[in-house]
DNA sequence: CAAAACAGTGGGTTCGCACCCACTATAGGG
DNA sequence: CCCTATAGTGGGTGCGAACCCACTGTTTTG
């Protein structure tokens, strides 16, 4: 009755482990539900971030998403060819562009949210709401400890 | 006081984003204790289902570890080479090869285990051992529902 | 015993992620 | 003003993960 796909009992045994494997297995299902509509996770990423923080600059928003200026600057590009942002040049400071989140914007990331929910629910079947809850707890407790780096 | 590196709450609010983004965190500490000595994650954990579960043929290994089997064989190349595999032709059907660990194998494994315990202690240090307990059930009820694909 | 199937392997490719540098335009200090 | 620093950007690089094909040797099947 040996699963031939069982993962060995001693990985099994590190929290960390699964921790890794688990996480993969979400990160990989959003990646996957974004790249049908040739996203990345830090394009959902940059619109909450402008959502829920208010506008930034680019250099801002790229240390906030821990992404270097490069990168950052490349998916601005995508995010304001679909209307999703504007890109407007600081009158104050005519190096630094501002970005500021649209009516468009705000619509498709409440769309992203939305199917970020339902793969979370798929995922998190196994677990009953209260069983979710305490384990947001503790997930939020090792972000803020491992975030600082 | 707004940290300039402040997760959007919208994505924190999310289970699964968080699950990812520590996983990520988690992934990347084993793999950078591994490179030190020139090693994957997946020679760790060629190692331990060959310790766990006994002797198994490069499919079947592949198969368990959800790797390519041309990746696996070269990762079984490292391992023989470091003298913690034997490559044994199967004399009933001599296209298949029989891995199986050495006591030397055992023994870098037993230190690898350690070495993954060590950073997983700090880790999870913001979580007291109930909580980490408790983490780690919930984890491994993610991981039996999500793994059956 | 010929044909099809299968194990292993060498040599690729593609993709995403994380960097990095050079260059421009602009700001600000002496 | 000149000099230095900074914001953004275009065009790269390197790495690891994952995959894939062609080929050899071996087994199985009709």
């Amino acid at each position: 009755m040996a699963d031939p796909t069982e993962t060995p009992p001693s990985l099994r045994e590190l929290t960390t482990y699964l921790l890794s494997r688990t996480g993969k297995d979400a990160r990989t299902r959003l990646a996957e539900s974004l790249a049908a509509d040739g996203l990345r996770l830090y394009h959902h990423a940059a619109l909450a971030a402008l959502a829920d923080l208010g506008p930034h600059t680019q250099r801002e928003l790229a240390a906030r998403l821990r992404l270097d200026p490069s990168d950052l600057a490349k998916a601005a590009d995508l995010l304001a060819a679909r209307g999703w942002i504007d890109r407007t040049r600081d009158p104050a400071d005519r190096r630094r562009l501002t970005l500021t989140l649209t009516a468009a914007g705000r619509t498709r990331l409440a769309g992203l949210q939305a199917e970020a929910r339902a793969l979370q629910d798929a995922f998190l079947a196994p677990l009953d709401p209260a069983e979710r809850a305490v384990l947001h707890g503790l997930l939020l407790r090792l972000h803020a400890g491992a975030a600082p780096q």
